[in-house]
DNA sequence: GTGAATAGTTAAACAGTTGAACTAAATTAG
DNA sequence: CTAATTTAGTTCAACTGTTTAACTATTCAC
């Protein structure tokens, strides 16, 4: 690739990349209401598809401080969406599980999400949709072997 | 698409998706440092390409109240990164422009985001990269097409 | 058993966001 | 030409999300 390719690569990845991301915030939110943020919703999709989930698992699937999480699980139990257990065998670990209430709210606006993804995804064709989502993964594994590189150094 | 692909990529992408997001957050902020924020970042790069930008454009562009901008410009205003010039023909138009500190500042961001971006690109094929970010394109239309719909609803 | 590591919390400080009420200027309609 | 409406932007209160540093409580390693 010459310079001038890379160029011109790289600012309509940025572009895109912010666009998409703004907009489909924008548009899961609309779908959410008032109940729950984006974050919130996406803690509650964490937790509802881990095992045993934690407050540092959390912390590292959202690249934040575990007090960050520790803030947001505090207001989402507050409101009864969610419930902390301490684990009997090592007592400093808390498990995160979602009450009914929160499971109510977690399948009722994942629903609309879900109708709202489709409707998206099925405007292309299959391979293309297939392709984008390979390559897109692709992009998650070389940003992790990043990440660790920037931390080895 | 058979139903069940159809899930399989939805929950795929929706997976992916958050995941680039938070790691290539990470990574930025990483580049940034602590003078900036990504959005500041972000603000700074739009205004800079763009020829006479208002807050009401940056609100449009980020998807979020005028009042939201009003208050990251005011931080950025004050750290004398952004000058505000009132429109003389239109006086309730205010445009923004970078200040010689906000340029340098921005300048140097910028670069190391770039030399980022682009080890990250030429990981990839050519022609896999160009048709990612081509489908990434479409999908930005799709999804604005999507919004206007909703709002038209 | 003592010192280090781990899981999580707390508190202060700040960035980002919303919604409603507001100012000031421009546009439109009668 | 005035009055009503729209537009651009700001202010304020309230809230969410985040970081950093200090802290508690527990477990692990030697």
């Amino acid at each position: 690739m010459t310079n001038q390719i890379i160029q011109e690569l790289i600012d309509r990845y940025v572009t895109v990349s912010f666009q998409v991301h703004k907009k489909a915030e924008s548009l899961i939110k609309g779908k959410i209401g008032d109940d729950l943020t984006n974050d919130q919703h996406y803690i509650l999709r964490y937790i509802s598809q881990s095992r045993e989930c934690t407050s540092s698992e959390l912390a590292d699937a959202f690249e934040v401080n575990k007090s960050a999480i520790t803030a947001i699980i505090n207001r989402m139990a507050d409101k009864g969406l969610i419930k902390r257990t301490r684990d009997e065998n090592d007592r400093r670990v808390v498990y995160l599980t979602l009450t009914d209430e929160g499971n109510i709210l977690y399948q009722n606006c994942q629903e609309k999400i879900q109708f709202l993804v489709e409707s998206i995804i099925t405007q292309f064709e299959e391979s293309e949709i297939k392709n984008f989502i390979n390559t897109y993964e692709k992009l998650a594994q070389i940003l992790d072997k990043k990440k660790k590189e920037e931390l080895g150094e």
